[in-house]
RNA sequence: GGCUCGUUGGUCAAUCGGUUAAGACGCCUCCCUUUCACGGAGGAAUGACGGGUUCGACUCCCGUACGGGCUACCA
């Protein structure tokens, strides 16, 4: 997506890092607190886990700080002005957190769910203002949105639940007629049910994030879909159909007929499964889609090393011959590694049980055969194949799949003499002679035992 | 536990009170292909449960069950 705006391409709304934002917030604390919205609070973490122990019952197992507990933890409602002064003079570490009124219904619409309510005493006194001077999230959504003129909110259902601290904040704040307009999005759920998380893809090998990244305290790299041979195109596609459809069954979309089609009254309410072979299955779609330069190019950006040298005209030939058969831009190398360097291996298992020196015969003599050819294309070579083994006395048909493995080194790839020509007269040859000695050395040592 | 959101095949899902309940992924069979794929033709597989409302409920209402989210000085 690209932003309107942002700290690379900033404008009127800046700045955007919220620590390059911090003073914006406190103002606003400050307000609410002097408005009898919120209130200072300086208990100690012990304190607040001393609460947790205290009030936590069985029928209450994790009890919050709330209208019930308040009045009895160390704060600005608690102490008289005069101690709540000295303290703040004394720069005692301190939050501020918002006041919830008592039994109030809180009520608000949602882009997709309508109206949902809740009862503010049910909700806890959020932290605003953290210790440290940086407001939470809660604080800087709302006024960030504000001074940001945002029209639309759009996140996951996660937040629903927070919800009401946030409607609150915009009454309190007195711009409650700025309000955005929410719409609280599915969840993308794991295999197992749950919000999708890192955990998911560790435990069933996918990728979970858009781009590689590494977790700043365990230096412990977790893969992305870029990295992991996804397209952005794809993605984005993939993406996008989690929770959404436009109703007409249709699949693959471009950003621009997404964004044609969107509409916010499609969008689901349930959560979603992420399926990792549909997701793979949408970077194939796009991958066929996508013209073969384009993708020689995305190929060697991606993969340097074994892309980067290889002629572009070449490269985008091969791409067209062997694109139908990858999911992932890390399976071209796989599929085509064979067009620009011998194959390492060669499944000789699967022709060796049935060789015969017939065999070795026809191809000794297409060596010379086809190293006479003077035309190197593909209905030339394959009329010299045919020819050859009838003079043979051979079914063309037992002599392919020999040809294919000795070509491409497996039973795989697009047609043999499109290989062949695409791999040029010298290898090709080259790689015949080969494996006839690979055969031979094999048969030669079986003979012996 | 409390609050809250949700529930159509294994998964993504269409249906906006009347259909033989689409389509896609995956799976299986066959065709095409002298490999693998692509492509084509078929197949198995779905309305959580119980009550209402209605001439008629997958669709509207209520309850139950089940699942998710939240319950931090994280977002």
């Amino acid at each position: 997506m690209q932003p309107h705006e942002s700290p690379a391409n900033p404008g009127k709304f800046g700045p955007y890092r919220q620590s390059e934002r911090k003073a914006l917030y406190t103002p606003y604390a400050e307000q609410l607190v002097e408005q009898g919205h919120a209130y200072y609070a300086f208990d100690t973490p012990e304190e607040l886990e001393r609460m947790r122990q205290n009030f936590k019952t069985e029928a209450n197992p994790s009890p919050t700080y709330d209208g019930t507990t308040r009045l009895q933890m160390r704060n600005s409602l608690t102490l008289t002005p005069q101690e709540t002064e000295t303290l703040l003079a004394n720069g005692t570490p301190r939050v501020v957190r918002i006041k919830m009124p008592h039994n109030q219904n809180i009520e608000f619409a949602d882009m997709i769910r309508g109206s949902i309510s809740f009862n503010s005493s049910m909700v806890d006194d959020k932290v605003l203002l953290k210790a440290d001077g940086m407001p939470t999230y809660h604080l800087a959504v709302v006024v960030d949105d504000y001074l940001m003129e945002i029209t639309h909110a759009f996140r996951g259902e996660e937040w629903l639940s927070s919800a009401p601290v946030h409607v609150l904040l915009w009454q309190y704040l007195g711009w409650q007629q700025h309000m955005p307009q929410w719409a609280h999005l599915p969840l993308i759920l794991g295999p197992d049910g749950a919000k999708l998380s890192k955990r998911h893809g560790n435990k069933y090998g996918f990728p979970i994030f858009a781009m590689n990244w590494t977790d700043p305290s365990k230096s412990e790299l977790t893969e992305g879909f870029k990295e992991r041979g996804f397209l952005p195109e794809a993605f984005i596609n993939l993406l996008a159909l989690m929770g959404w459809n436009d109703g007409t069954g249709q699949e693959i979309f471009s950003k621009a007929a997404m964004a044609a089609a969107f509409d916010m009254s499609r969008v689901h309410s349930a959560g979603a499964q992420f399926d990792y072979e549909k997701a793979k299955w949408y970077n194939q779609e796009w991958i066929k889609r996508l013209a073969d330069t384009d993708l020689a190019e995305r190929l060697k950006r991606f993969d340097e090393g074994r892309f980067g040298h290889i002629n572009q005209e070449l490269l985008g030939k091969v791409v067209g011959l062997v694109k139908e058969r990858c999911h992932l831009l890390t399976d071209f190398w796989n599929q085509a590694s064979f067009f620009f360097q011998p194959p390492e291996t060669f499944d000789t298992n699967a022709i060796a049980p049935k060789w015969t020196s017939e065999k070795t015969a026809f191809f000794q003599a297409l060596l010379k055969d086809w190293g006479a050819a003077e035309q190197w294309e593909p209905s030339e070579i394959e009329q010299r194949f045919k020819n050859l083994a009838n003079t043979h006395l051979l079914k063309p048909g037992e002599l392919m799949l020999p040809l294919r493995i000795m070509l491409v080194g497996g039973k795989f790839g697009p047609g043999v003499f499109d290989v062949a020509t695409m791999v040029g007269q010298p290898e090709t040859l080259r790689r015949i002679e080969h494996v006839l000695q690979l055969l031979f050395t094999a048969n030669a040592s079986t003979e012996m035992v």
